[in-house]
DNA sequence: CAAAATTCATAACATTTAGTTATAATAATA
DNA sequence: TATTATTATAACTAAATGTTATGAATTTTG
């Protein structure tokens, strides 16, 4: 007959205790029901576990080590049952997020130190990554959710769009700086800095420049809005970016501006549609959507 | 209801192998039991366990979670049942051990480490310290056993007694180094190095040199063997001292000569009288009684 | 695609474990 | 010694854990 939990649990609390009936207590059951579980153990294995001194009992040296060890079992049992409550209260678990490089290292730390606060029991996975790995990784599953900028129509795949505030940005120096907001015109003859000719922003940008008849004056192409940010910052170029991102270098000597016509810079949050995502998850997705709130685009 | 043992064993397995069929043949039990058990279980925790793919049950991602822990706890009480069979067979548990202080430099770690190789789940406490407080801790229970060299009749403490060998020792130069052994006669005009007047060895050490009527030349006196071999290897000195300390010192240059008439230095062997010892700590005792072999005067 | 095989769930029942109350035995204490 | 507190034993109940038999669902295969 193997060990049973309850032998476990009564040995220990005798241990503690020093008393078959404040065993009982403890337990919240009878004194004989100790006695017997306490009995059997002490039978199972083969040498005696306490010895009674003035109507106490008093652990055996042997017993004392073993209570050292069960007293380690039950903890890291209650621990169990704390996390498999937290896991369905959303207090504990393991995030997969899979997120452009842009996002890694400005928004999403804040975001997720923020998440993270009065979840101590989460443990986190943020792997940056091109848009197609990002997909292929939802699709396989291997990832709760990812934060890119590309639509997928894939079955497998769960995408909300989330529209997003777009500002210009310029040095310091600019003398567009006294302006009230910015149109293509002005951008005549300013070198600009924007997303490779093959994304979707970069199509849109053409599409409303031409509509204005102005041709871009295209300087430098980058891949992510960051590196734009930081282009500007270091005192040349003009560029078009999501606010959330240009927020992050205005402390940097970056001037801001509005630019209109309004064109929308489209976010995806993605995730595998045929999986039941783990709780944690959800409220995750949650929280990163809300904090998208101040650069959100209102239609 | 808590949370049973044998679901955490059921809800294990199944993660493990991917499938309750094989889990019931792990766990040797059939596989509608396993079927209720980790229907029990993921009815008692409100999220689900396991999605089915392709014919195998693939945790969920709060499951895989859980596994990490529960992973831990089985094994734990693994190492419960290991320890518990230890215990009984002496490959485990505490020992606590209390011993002069020169016991503590030289012949003990060489036999507790012989002791311990084999032993890897058994830990030590050695305490270093004078008789008088040795007695007081077997009796008090604090200590398993005690080596020491006075003996006590307390009630609450068995007492061993293993009577020793004893050699006369002398630096390198010293002209009584040609002899075969020696004894009290040659003794005379040597300077003698010696334990405390108040002590056992030395009373016995004056009972023979006054048989022989001769005086002992007294020049230092000293509370253990250790130093006086210590002395008498620095070049100076003569002394009578148990074989058993004097071959540590031997290779620093020390002549080991015999002593006629044989004067035993006794040993104690102290435990508690009142305590069933740890099976770990009779195994000591005897492994201890045993290094002593070699330098032990058989009546 | 239909047949065979695998895998899981359910039902009905047996056994073991863990709990109960009542009471006797055993220490500790006044 | 009588009294009191503590543990053990007995007899019984409820719950947990196992069993076999069998049906439903899903993969695999010919």
């Amino acid at each position: 007959m193997s060990v049973k939990l309850r032998q476990l649990e009564a040995f220990y609390a005798v241990g503690q205790l020093g008393s078959m009936t404040l065993a009982a207590k403890k337990l919240n059951i009878s004194q004989p029901a100790v006695s017997r579980l306490l009995a059997s153990y002490s039978e199972s294995i083969e040498f005696k576990l306490f010895n009674r001194q003035n109507g106490k009992l008093v652990p055996t040296q042997d017993a004392r080590f073993l209570l050292r060890e069960v007293g380690r079992l039950l903890d890291s049992l209650e621990h169990i049952d704390e996390i498999t409550h937290s896991l369905t209260s959303g207090n504990a678990g393991h995030l997969k997020i899979a997120c452009l490089p842009g996002f890694s290292t400005s928004h999403m730390p804040r975001v997720l130190s923020e998440f993270l606060i009065n979840r101590p029991n989460v443990t986190v996975n943020l792997e940056p990554d091109g848009a197609n790995r990002i997909f292929e990784w939802i699709i396989s599953e291997q990832y709760d959710c990812g934060i890119t900028d590309v639509f997928s129509d894939h079955p497998a795949v769960e995408c909300k769009r989330i529209p997003m505030k777009t500002v210009c940005i310029m040095s310091e120096g600019n003398t567009l700086g006294k302006k009230k907001f910015i149109t293509p015109e002005d951008l005549v003859n300013e070198p600009m800095i924007h997303s490779r000719r093959d994304s979707a922003f970069y199509r849109k940008l053409e599409e409303v420049f031409t509509l204005h008849k102005v041709k871009i004056n295209s300087w430098i192409e980058t891949r992510q809005f960051n590196s734009a940010c930081m282009l500007v910052a270091e005192g040349r170029g003009i560029s078009i970016v999501s606010e959330m991102d240009a927020r992050e270098y205005e402390s940097r000597g970056l001037i801001i501006k509005p630019f209109t016509p309004v064109i929308p810079h489209t976010l995806m949050l993605v995730r595998p549609k045929h999986t039941a995502l783990s709780t944690i998850a959800l409220e995750f997705l949650d929280f990163f959507e809300n904090s998208l709130e101040p650069f959100r685009l209102k239609s």
